[in-house]
DNA sequence: GCCAACGTTGGC
DNA sequence: GCCAACGTTGGC
């Protein structure tokens, strides 16, 4: 199993909206970035685990984990005229953009905060932590996983 | 709201 | 292929 860490602005999709959602599942649209891209595409696997994070938050962190349901497929709102991810550039018949389905699987019992992982002993190379990281779908180490779950007192 | 860091675009 | 200009992300 691979984990990793995708980021959610709680404006747009809070984890809370998550649980909500018709069997706490959505799909992950609007990701526009190569990298990402890949990920979603070519790496991310049914069954997998991610951390939710909460970005451009009052605080960021994570706020819980959720699993991959449905495997790469085009995003089709990049499709959409008028839609709010319509990319003209991205075509039907050979898709630039993709998306992964994702479900709730537990909130974490609090915020794990940013300042807070920034702390942790074992975390220093997170993908998350390093200067500079934009990435919003981005890969965790199964070691990493483990310390942030042992520290936030949640099973892994 | 500021701004550093990064990604993308486009002229040459 | 280089690189300046621009747009976006996201912490603070």
């Amino acid at each position: 199993m691979n984990y990793w860490l995708i980021k959610s602005e709680p404006e747009m999709c809070s984890y809370a909206d998550l649980e909500k959602s018709p069997k706490k599942t959505t799909y992950w649209d609007g990701v526009r970035n190569y990298q990402a891209r890949n990920t979603l595409r070519d790496l991310m696997k049914k069954g997998d685990r991610c951390f939710f994070y909460h970005s451009n938050a009052e605080p960021s962190g994570i706020a819980g984990i959720c699993e991959v349901v449905k495997e790469g497929y085009p995003d089709w709102t990049a499709f959409e005229k008028g839609h709010e991810h319509f990319d003209e550039k991205s075509d039907p018949d050979n898709p630039t953009w993709f998306m992964v389905d994702v479900k709730a699987v537990r909130p974490m019992p609090r915020l794990i905060t940013l300042a807070e992982l920034k702390s942790v002993k074992g975390l220093e190379k997170m993908v998350l932590l390093q200067k500079g990281s934009r990435l919003s779908v981005q890969p965790v180490t199964a070691k990493e996983w483990a310390i942030v779950c042992k520290h936030a007192g949640v099973a892994p």
